[in-house]
DNA sequence: ATGGAACCTTAAGCTGACTTAAGGTCAACA
DNA sequence: TGTTGACCTTAAGTCAGCTTAAGGTTCCAT
């Protein structure tokens, strides 16, 4: 852990292709954390361009920050994660995008049902049955519909 | 066209399940209109509970208020829509829904290049290449990511 | 040692999709 | 005819995920 190690957030953003806003934000999030030096600069771990190379990754599969930051929870505290660490909590994200893959199928096939009977009514067509949760990510904080 | 067609706003919100308030909003942003009583108060016509289910079913597949306005405006202006054009428009839908699936396949495919190698590194991976647009409409206005 | 780029903080602003509040009006039934 | 529940408007608030602005400090190459 010699100085080389600690990047300043500008080269982190670079890295990243996140914007240094974004990245104080995260870390004001408590997704990430720095050091500080003696004149208050942020100092990063190498390691951290891979901690937010999968926040960006877990944004496109529609997590939100506060799932990212539980999946990201279950990291090893203290060491720097290992290549093995990020293997494992990859493979949770793959879970995640299959049931949303899934829910999209079964979204299209019921749409399908509705197309057939051209009904398109909540009462009659099976698309809005609340088991199906928050449906694919929608947009903006709605979350749950209902 | 008798008075039998026309519903309050209260009645739409029971027939749909959305808040009062929010098809207010609906009306508002131009997704829906409404005729006024004397009294100025909103009366809908009966085939707008099939409009507002045709915008609840595309918020689930994850789009945005405008691109269902944008959809909404491919409907037949003056008349009352017929089930044969509601399942043009969601023929449309579908196609939607293939794509986002699409998205995910695409992305779930290179995440598991990662985990082979484990790098989860955006320079190194491909995960990262921006002809992907905006993955999976992820939370909250971003959009497109870059 | 100095100048400018890169950094700092705090506060406010923005978008999307709404909700909530406040204060007032309408309609329909008993 | 009264009253009560459903309706009206306007303005402000909320949440997520940031960005922008303003004003100040640090780092580092020359």
């Amino acid at each position: 852990m010699t100085k080389d190690d600690l990047i300043a957030i500008g080269t982190l953003a670079r890295r990243t292709g996140l914007s240094v806003s974004a990245i104080r934000y995260y870390e004001q999030r408590g997704l990430i954390s720095a050091q500080r030096t003696e004149g208050n600069q942020r100092r990063f771990l190498r390691s951290d361009i891979r901690r937010i190379s999968f926040v960006l990754v877990a944004q496109r599969l529609g997590l939100a920050l506060a799932e990212i930051e539980a999946e990201l929870a279950k990291l090893p505290q203290g060491r720097t994660p290992s290549i093995l660490d990020w293997q494992k909590i990859s493979r949770s994200l793959r879970a995640a995008i299959d049931s949303k893959i899934q829910l999209l199928t079964r979204t299209k096939g019921k749409l399908e049902e509705c197309i057939g009977c051209g009904c398109l009514s909540l009462q009659k067509c099976q698309l809005y049955n609340r088991d199906d949760g928050a449906g694919a990510a929608g947009p903006g904080p709605r979350y749950i519909l209902g």
